[in-house]
DNA sequence: CGTGCTGTTGACATACTTCAATACGGGTGG
DNA sequence: CCACCCGTATTGAAGTATGTCAACAGCACG
């Protein structure tokens, strides 16, 4: 759902010590006639509408999905993570617009070879139910959670092995502190919580306040307790 | 995602004219393995947090998903319609609790047998493809939807094939009314909308002044223009 | 050193929630 | 058959979290 440095675009040099989120130590969907594309930030990959011709999986970097309503509001509905899968609508059009957060690297296979492939529609439905969980969560967050929950809830997603049914909890007697890249705008974050620009803004600025986060660049944050923030996911 | 008596339960004697969800024009999960079991309504099917034993497929009634926060806000994440599979997690745990609406058919599949067969899992990818895409529409009414657009789209979602992609329009030179069921209280419809039971009954209570709507039973409403309801979902 | 974009902050507006009273409706028992 | 009861739904009044509008600040770019 999230994405962080680590593991989603290894730019830092530390390595996620998660399992992977899709097809577990397998390969990709490479084997399978997909191939590689290389995509810039900020680029699209796909527009809600247009017609679906093949399945992505997202190998590196962060690729957000997001719908628009015809007066120009906008949900993020999914902020993708490497071994996702994306352009699956269901239908003839793609039901979302896909676009990257970050400098992406993306497998790319034809419709054709999906429908052929038990192996592959086999890693496909394990990949769309650990999607499906994670959008479940979301709706959690998107209908009963209060701003500084979901501010909360996403600064955890971005924090490997914490916050989720997993938590490792803090290591060892470390200051269980974090540091985090967000890779998106106010607007992004705040279209995919569900609130606007200024109250993302307002909450992030109030959680440096009580000294529960620091921040110099607006999207470089340091956690400055990972468990202190968990607990105002609204999850404990 | 929605549902009604017509396709729903087969209650009354309209067929439904949409295909099938999911597996269109074919067998269900029967020929897997699976073995059919009933449930009355309120019936819940497995809790969050139980281990996961098999997958599920309705097949008759409907089925509703949700998740609790530990303080007791729930949020109700998919409200299933025959074809539809439940059960699947991602993990060694239900991430939602299950819970009949109506009295429902279920098939049950122990999940060895999902394992082994591509043809089933196949199928699965189909039915969670379909599912998410539900699910991405419904982020898009809990993160951006006011009251009103939340309700008109939750009953446009029990009209078939109006209000979607797919929508034929008013029918002829019908009066273009639809009578429906609801099958939920105020309570799991504000669950599953993001909002309280008071706004609910407000929002339908206007929707009755403004002569949109009108009901004499709270959970058996006539839509008096199904286009004019569409035009409040936001959607258009 | 402007120019433009993103983010922050403040003051105010409002949609929705909360709390509380009342109404309805279906079932039970006298 | 009616009275009573309990759960659900409706309606009202008041409170509040979040949205809206607008000014300003910080930073990158030319």
């Amino acid at each position: 759902m999230a994405y962080f440095d680590v593991g989603a675009g290894q730019i830092s040099g530390v390595r996620p010590s998660g399992a992977p989120v899709c097809a577990p130590g397998k390969t990709s969907f490479a084997d399978f006639g997909g191939k590689a594309a290389r995509y810039g930030a900020h680029a699209v990959v796909y527009y809600q509408g247009d017609p679906v011709k093949r399945l992505y999986e997202l190998v590196k970097g962060s690729v957000m999905l997001y719908k628009l309503l015809p007066d120009g509001r906008r949900q993020v509905v999914e902020v993708l993570r490497p071994g996702d899968v994306f352009g699956l609508a269901g239908s003839d059009e793609y039901d979302c617009t896909a676009e990257t957060l970050t400098e992406a690297e993306v497998q790319e296979i034809e419709l054709r070879h999906v429908e052929r492939s038990d192996e592959l529609q086999r890693s496909l439905a394990k990949c769309l139910t650990n999607q499906m969980r994670a959008l479940h969560e979301h709706a959690v967050l998107l209908g009963r959670k209060s701003a500084v929950e979901r501010v909360a809830s996403f600064l955890m997603y971005l924090v490997p092995d914490r916050g989720g049914a997993s938590c490792i909890g803090p290591v060892g007697d470390a200051d269980d502190g974090f540091d985090l890249h967000l890779h998106m705008t106010r607007q992004e974050i705040a279209d995919y919580l569900g609130l606007t620009i200024e109250t993302v803004s307002r909450v992030v600025s109030d959680l440096k306040r009580r000294g529960v986060i620091r921040a110099d660049k607006a999207d470089r944050i340091h956690l400055n307790r990972v468990c202190g923030l968990c607990q105002m996911t609204g999850m404990h």
